[in-house]
DNA sequence: TCTGGGGTCCTAGGACCC
DNA sequence: TCTGGGGTCCTAGGACCC
């Protein structure tokens, strides 16, 4: 087992609600929740306040407005997000390390192995964060400390919101980790959990001390060695500094009321269409297999691909695809939900590629120089990303 | 009055090719 | 009378994450 490394997980406390609150201080200590303004909407995100009252992430509105009669409700503000997201990646690049993995808007991973010093111990490093975060943008973290990502990650969520938590010895692990019921465990949903329980696996303890390795297969299939290792405190310690380009891109919204009628999907799978046009074309993607899906009314997902010979991206083209299967598969069902999406993407010949065509003096690559400028591409990207992830004044 | 949306990864089964 | 087997791609569904 190795223990060489010190790896943060560091995140950002009710992430959605927080940065309203810093947005706006007359949101302060009330109760609040982000949340669509639909009679169909759920919580996105509430406040530590309407936590008190027993509400609850992906909880409905109805339901969190009858345990809380003076919550009030915020509409999304996805830009605002992503603005403070990107302060926040760029105030740790610039102030404590650029050994940053990102994960989501709201956290990270952070190797601060070569900034311990005798004085300055991982505990000083995470406080030192805390305050900064706290102080440039009004934002509450909770950092998890330890020698690899799944328990840091664990750590992370052990004390929130503003909390600290190490785990580096045996009994840390024993006291912290192993009497945590399973469902805490991370990548263990509500599904496994229901398994593991069935099977007497209640805690994460149970789950690090059980022979019963057929079971762990069959619920977590090729990877459950990662799982019972995890759970001895044995896992990654390598952070991911490339930012990928997305493998699918999807937009889908849930109806105001159920519907059969084809001329209101029309519009909508035209709005989605535009919608993943734009996308595409802002990473420069192409794709090949189109995917048109809806919800019935019993919640249940239908899901209808189709993979083309060759690879498109703009609207008109995607467009009449997703309608045709529409219409071929499920014109005359009643759906909540509609969703259209496309999958199976590559770069579409970038002009970062001609120029190294030119560069190269050979307009008709084969095969093999496609790979090595592909190489090429990928790791100039991941250098200008930390470029742009170190500077930002 | 009635349960979101955007992703990633995995699995099982089938088609097709050699 | 007899119905392989490996590889690859595709589809549909589902678990899980934030």
């Amino acid at each position: 087992m190795s223990k060489n490394k010190i790896i943060f997980h560091i995140d950002i406390n009710a992430f959605f609600a927080s940065v309203e609150q810093a947005n706006n201080p007359s949101l302060k200590n009330k109760p609040i929740v982000v949340a669509g303004k639909t009679k169909r909407s759920v919580v996105s995100c509430p406040n530590y306040v309407a936590r008190k009252f027993g509400i609850k992430a992906a909880m409905p509105i109805f339901q969190a407005k009858s345990l809380c009669k003076n919550l009030i409700i915020v509409s999304h503000k996805f830009h605002l997000y992503e603005e403070y997201s990107e302060k926040f990646i760029n105030l740790l690049s610039e102030k404590v390390s650029n050994r940053i993995e990102y994960i989501s808007l709201d956290e990270c991973y952070m190797d601060v192995t070569n900034l311990v010093t005798e004085k300055r111990t991982p505990l000083v490093i995470a406080q030192k964060i805390q305050n900064l975060v706290k102080k440039e943008l009004g934002l509450g973290t909770s950092i998890g400390i330890s020698y690899n990502k799944f328990l840091s990650k664990m750590g992370s969520d052990y004390k929130k919101p503003m909390g600290i938590t190490q785990i580096f010895t045996k009994s840390d692990l024993e006291s912290i980790i192993w009497p945590q019921p399973i469902g805490n465990m991370y990548f263990v949903g509500k599904s496994s959990e229901k398994y593991l329980i069935e099977n007497g696996i209640k805690t994460i303890g149970d789950l690090a001390n059980t022979k019963d390795y057929e079971l762990l297969e069959s619920i977590f299939g090729k990877n459950w060695k990662h799982f019972i290792e995890n759970a001895n405190g044995v896992g990654e310690d390598e952070l991911n500094y490339s930012y990928g380009e997305p493998k699918s891109v999807s937009v889908s919204k849930t109806l105001l009321n159920d519907t059969d009628d084809f001329s209101e999907i029309k519009v909508n799978i035209k709005e989605f269409t535009k919608e993943i046009a734009e996308r595409l074309s802002h990473y420069d993607l192409v794709g090949k297999t189109l995917s048109v899906y809806v919800k019935d009314p019993e919640f249940k997902l239908h899901t209808k691909n189709k993979t083309l010979k060759n690879y498109i991206g703009n609207y008109d083209q995607m467009l009449v695809i997703f309608l045709e299967m529409y219409e071929r598969y499920f014109i005359d069902m009643k759906v909540r939900l509609v969703g259209v999406g496309i999958s199976n993407l590559i770069s579409k010949e970038p002009e970062i590629c001609s120029e190294l065509f030119d560069k190269k003096q050979n307009k008709r690559a084969h095969k093999k120089d496609l790979n090595d400028i592909v190489d090429e591409i990928n790791h100039k990207f991941s250098r200008n990303i930390l470029k742009v992830a170190s500077k930002s004044k």
